[in-house]
DNA sequence: GTCAGATGAGAGCAGTGCTCTCTATTGGGA
DNA sequence: TCCCAATAGAGAGCACTGCTCTCATCTGAC
């Protein structure tokens, strides 16, 4: 093994945290710096965020960026996580603030508002990771994972306002609301595991489509489709929260 | 007043289709052909599509292809008023296609299910028109008409199933639902006027909800936040439909 | 102190949107 | 029928882009 090849090792395996070398605080720090104009830029260019532009910011030459970052794209997977993350840490910041645990009501009502406070306050960060896909971009499996965190959110206030006898009963749905075929009934169910849901699969179809409904809205509000329709946003959203809550059965008296 | 404004008036007010010229004939479909090599560039390279691309698809030269377009924007505008008019014209025949006009939750279906049905066609118009907004691009008010025809249709549904007394009685939701703020209650009115139904703002607000959640469905799939999740697309699209034509109150007898 | 590896600068390539100038064609009015 | 202006296209050029390659500098571990 060359001398280099251990120092590698030893660098990465036997001292990952504890002693990170200057070069590496340094080359962290300019990381994030990078970040962070890019950020900047994509307010302003959207996607169309040009590297160039961001090193002359940095004062720096096109091709040094290539130090950090392999290409445009590998930048945008790492705003894109960073957009995941922060945005997973206020909705979870959001429900955990909710001091009474049995309040599921006030729970999804906390997280739908954090949700749509952070896409209005960032709409080029929510459009990046929840709008329409990136020409000529295809995120990695990197971006699953951080993706996730805020339906867990979900699954965690589900799963309580079953523990705490708030949900209708299993399967009301199915006497005057469409019953779900077994193929997606199974997939829906999946879902509830993955989720940490342990919550029959029509709680759950509800809760998804309120889900769909809540990311609808933001969409809408975010992407200009309100424009000139309805100035009242927050109210408007408040509104549509409470009716999904209502839908999915959470408003009940426990 | 020149010969060269005269003759450009007589052409537009005094024939304005009667006789078009071999020259404007030319243009037209010269111009439509470009619209369809830029609509396939679509596809391939998303809102970055190249007009020098597009150009040399033609056999032409970039500088040429100016003669019909400003600019790449005025371009996108076209497909955009396009993609609007295709995507409504597909949703006023869907709903026109219903024979039984009493038949408000058919309708509901037919037109949610030709929404999406066009939109996993085509994604990328879907996107064009429905998806984040373009950087650096403006819609210009142009848009704003075609982009109204689709909601017309609901509006229309809406007002048939109030007079065939479907929709529940009014302000039903006030008890137990949430109330409406009198502003809020003021813009969802208005927008009851402009979309052609003569109905109470609970049952608007009920419809646009549904409209939201629609298209919240609708871009959860075509942009791929389904993947890996529900692969039973249309009927999960179809069971979300059913539930939120229950929440407007399509499905009653009437 | 040395020398490999990390960092940045600079030139260059192929592509982009868009403008400008020049030429060929064409069609309507005298 | 001829003529002249309006039209359509070609080509060069500008400033920009992502990205690669080479070269010089610096630094930190041995």
């Amino acid at each position: 093994m060359s001398r280099a090849l251990l120092s590698f090792v030893c660098d990465n395996l036997f001292m990952p945290d504890s002693a990170p070398s200057l070069r590496a605080r340094v080359r962290a720090e300019m990381t994030e710096e990078i970040k962070r104009v890019a950020l900047r830029h994509l307010a302003t260019d959207g996607t169309a965020l040009s590297l160039r532009a961001v090193a002359r910011d940095l004062g720096m030459v096109s091709s040094a960026l290539y130090r950090y970052f392999a290409n445009r794209d590998e930048l945008l997977t790492a705003l894109i996580v960073d957009a995941y993350n922060v945005l997973a840490e206020e909705v979870e910041r959001a429900d955990a603030a909710v001091t009474d645990r049995a309040d599921v009501l006030g729970r999804w009502l906390a997280v739908g508002h954090a949700i749509r406070a952070w896409a209005v306050a960032k709409p080029h960060e929510y459009a990046l990771i929840y709008g329409s896909p990136i020409p000529g971009y295809a995120a990695p499996t990197t971006t699953i994972e951080p993706a996730t965190r805020p339906v867990l959110v979900l699954g965690g206030i589900l799963a309580d306002a079953r523990s705490a006898g708030v949900l209708p009963e299993k399967d009301v749905t199915l006497e005057g609301g469409s019953p779900l075929g077994h193929k997606l009934r199974a997939e829906i169910e999946t879902v509830a595991e993955v989720v940490g849901a342990e919550v029959d699969a029509a709680a759950v179809a509800r809760a998804l489509l309120a889900w769909t409904e809540l990311f609808g809205a933001v969409g809408f509000e975010v992407f200009g489709r309100l424009n000139n329709v309805i100035a009242q946003r927050e109210e408007w959203f408040d509104w549509q929260l409470r009716s999904m809550a209502r839908f999915i059965g959470l408003g009940n008296r426990s």
